[in-house]
DNA sequence: ATGTATTTTCAATTATTATTGAAAATATTG
DNA sequence: CAATATTTTCAATAATAATTGAAAATACAT
């Protein structure tokens, strides 16, 4: 296979596993065209190589920017914006997990305590138990990504894999 | 709040949650309905408590049933199939973990050992260290899946907490 | 300040995904 | 084996989400 033929599939590929985690398409793509672009990109080469808008393509970008996942680069004697990817693919896993967490999990564990307000009585003992028991486990996986976050990579997953061999 | 509110509010909560990880919200409300109900449910029981069409109940129980969140379960003198769901969240994490595992983590390790078939050449040598790169993280998660569906949770948690405090 | 390059916004459009519901298939009963 | 209950399928439809593109806003240079 071709260089460039491996890339246009490696932008597929990303694109496709991104719907599959609510992220849509354009923006997994235009992350992984600069993952895989040795040299930062401007709004108009992302429109020409992934055949995507100007709306579309800004839209994006900036999304990636909020997530941490690319940066705004500067070209001297260009007064475009260039933007190059984290290429460090275990710091974006980290970066994507802690803006989920953020995102969703401390949401999520805000509406449950709420839930667990419901009036007391007989038939709302298991519900009650039912929610805790999500709590549990949410608040486990946001220990688990705070873990994650500040754990270096080679340590952490080293503890890990001797922790149950 | 009263009780049947606070079941309304948990699966609406719970069908929000589903769609920003790629799961529909009748699939997540099914799920959610069920995680809540004391006792199983039928199809018409859940076509009616969500409002929602005999093809789309069916689909989503048979979809569930697929992913090992749900089970039948039969009832005496009753020929209709009715359904309860797994409840205990530990367990629930654990079998979403494998499957997504299996449907995607998987496939994606294959198309990545693809993807450094391509050519060699010096333009090539920082695409396949990046893709190497990815699979490296692709492993690591792997393990890590692994690790989490053996382990059992109070270990897990009080062996990972221990560790880096 | 004026003109030009660049970025952003957003209503309209298109594409995608989810849902319906009635018909077909299957299972169960007497 | 009918008759009936239940489940499944799937083409049509509806709902949702993504994308476009041109206009507005902003940034920059002279």
């Amino acid at each position: 296979m071709e260089l460039e033929q491996a890339k246009q599939q490696f932008i597929q590929t990303w694109g496709n596993f991104g719907t599959q985690w609510g992220i849509n398409r354009s923006m997994a793509q235009v992350h992984a065209l600069l993952i895989v672009s040795d040299s930062p990109l401007c709004t108009e080469d992302i429109m020409e190589r992934l055949s995507i808008s100007r709306g579309n393509a800004n839209m994006n970008i900036r999304e990636l920017t909020n997530w941490n996942l690319i940066y705004k680069e500067s070209i001297a004697g260009d007064r475009k914006e260039y933007f190059r990817a984290e290429k460090d693919m275990w710091e974006v896993a980290k970066r994507i997990v802690k803006e989920r967490k953020r995102r969703e999990l401390e949401p999520l564990q805000q509406h449950l305590a709420e839930l667990k307000k419901v009036e007391q009585s007989y038939e709302s003992i298991s519900f009650v138990a039912t929610i805790e028991n999500i709590e549990r486990l949410v608040s486990r996986l946001d220990s688990l990504s705070g873990t994650l976050m500040k754990a270096d990579e080679h340590v952490f997953f080293g503890k890990i894999l001797n922790l149950f061999k």
